[in-house]
DNA sequence: GCCAACGTTGGC
DNA sequence: GCCAACGTTGGC
């Protein structure tokens, strides 16, 4: 019995070479497979509930950066990609009747009116504390905060920041 | 392609 | 349990 809360927030990376944000639109609901960090699993096993939300991130990208919103659709999901000696996740070492790698399912929510690259994220002070902008963070599945959660959809919504008008601002933040 | 930071493996 | 070697992540 798990007792009702209020909704998460959660950041989850993909490399969108192979599973970008177009792809979750045309699928809608996506097994969350391959992830083999057991802080990341953790937290997908444990902590992640039914309707959580998500920033859906794009990884080793041109640029990287939150490129749409998503929610947790299923939870207890067996990673299938574990048994599968063809797959580059394989893990030789997890049994059937005790499976190591559990994870969600992703449901696809919208695409961001634009993409919201990481070198923007960093220029934002209230997003200093956020789990990817850590030194040396490099988790695929992250907590966000409702307040973090909440300014990235709200940035999505303006347009992008141009190099001047970030240079004027960073000056006026110093003020 | 480089490389810093991190996680895992395995010898001892 | 320590820790060096190795592999991976992911920004740049």
């Amino acid at each position: 019995m798990t007792k009702s809360r209020r909704p998460a927030h959660w950041l989850m990376k993909t490399e969108p070479e192979t599973f970008s944000i177009d792809d979750l639109a045309r699928v809608k609901v996506e097994p969350w497979t391959g992830v083999r960090n057991y802080q990341a699993r953790n937290l997908m096993r444990d902590q992640m509930q039914v309707g959580d939300r998500v920033l859906f991130y794009h990884s080793n990208a041109e640029p990287s950066g939150v490129a749409g919103l998503a929610t947790i659709h299923r939870t207890g999901v067996v990673d299938e990609t574990q048994f599968d000696p063809a797959s580059p996740y394989h893990d030789p070492a997890s049994r059937r009747d005790e499976p190591r790698w559990i994870c969600v399912d992703v449901a696809f929510e919208h695409k961001l009116p634009r993409l919201i690259p990481l070198a923007e994220l960093r220029e934002v002070p209230a997003l200093a504390d956020m789990v990817l902008l850590r030194k040396g963070s490099r988790l695929s599945v992250q907590p966000v905060t409702p307040a973090e959660y909440a300014l990235i959809v709200k940035l999505a919504t303006k347009p992008a920041p141009t190099p001047a008008a970030s240079r004027a601002s960073r000056t006026t933040a110093r003020r």
